[in-house]
DNA sequence: AAACAGGCCTAAA
DNA sequence: TTTAGGCCTGTT
């Protein structure tokens, strides 16, 4: 039976935020508030309520409080982002983000959906890809679909793929699920060697380049210092950092800070 | 209605 | 090393 779960107090996870900074797919919010998704095949129902947010899944406290990467402290991490007005606006404006700690076949896959695409598309696509090749699971009486693995859309043809309307991305998916499960990347093991190795193994996927690269290692491999580049991370570094800014310089949890950056760009910034 | 989307690949300088 | 154009197909 699925229970209910306190998870941690809202100052340290605003779920809105964090289901909606543009990290992941598969969490809507319904009208009342809650929102629904899936992580590791389990359902869930997330709720903030006096201010504290709950969980509610078949899968226990602990793996909420991994996905939700409960053990880092995240006002010392963005206390060494000190001495840029943009980042510190950032901050600010996006306190409460946590980074997913996302399945590391999920957020790849995902990724390489989102390239030249938009959030409403992706999604779609996403809810698509696991209606069609997913583990159905339940969650009073609601049905949900897990993230199909990489086992299961090695074997597809592309034409297979058609109906995902998922365009040129459809081959990019099929060859990055084979490689995947006739072992040539062990994503598990890219976990443990350094965030450079990791994407540079990625980065011979076809249709990986170096953004998507980038949000699989940090979004699905726990690689904090990684730090993406799309368009409105290179618009913000053009009009609000010097030059000659090196994301590096932000030191290992630099990914935050992208994230931070990234959500308070896209809000509209204060330009 | 036409531009644009959270890129990547290839060809060509 | 940088740049241009093409790519599937929705969404705005």
């Amino acid at each position: 039976m699925p229970e209910n779960v306190r998870l941690m107090p809202r100052d340290k996870l605003d779920i809105v935020k964090t289901f909606e900074c543009g990290q992941c797919f598969r969490w809507n919010r319904g009208e009342d508030g809650v929102y629904t998704g899936v992580a590791g095949n389990s359902p869930a129902r997330v709720w903030e309520s006096g201010g504290e947010v709950f969980v509610r899944s078949e899968a226990g406290k602990e793996f909420w409080e991994d996905y939700f990467d409960g053990a880092r402290d995240y006002d010392a991490a963005a206390a060494r982002f000190e001495g840029w007005k943009y980042l510190d606006d950032s901050v600010n404006f996006g306190k409460g983000i946590r980074i997913l700690r996302q399945e590391p076949w999920e957020a790849l896959c995902s990724f390489i959906i989102s390239q030249c695409n938009n959030i409403t598309r992706i999604k779609g696509i996403v809810e698509r890809l696991c209606a069609m090749y997913g583990e159905p699971a339940e969650l009073d009486g609601q049905s949900f679909y897990g993230f199909p693995t990489a086992e299961r859309l090695s074997g597809l043809a592309v034409r297979e793929l058609a109906e995902l309307r998922a365009g040129y991305r459809a081959q990019y998916i099929i060859s990055a699920a084979r490689a995947v499960a006739e072992g040539k990347i062990d994503l598990e093991a890219l976990r443990g060697i350094s965030c450079d190795r990791a994407k540079a193994a990625l980065l011979t996927l076809p249709g990986v380049g170096e953004k998507v690269a980038n949000c699989a290692v940090l979004f699905g491999l726990g690689h904090m210092e990684a730090f993406p580049i799309d368009v409105w991370i290179r618009r913000a570094l053009k009009e609000h950092f010097p030059a000659d800014f090196d994301p590096a310089a932000l030191g290992d949890c630099a990914g935050l800070a992208q994230q931070y950056i990234f959500y308070f760009a896209r809000s509209g910034g204060n330009s």
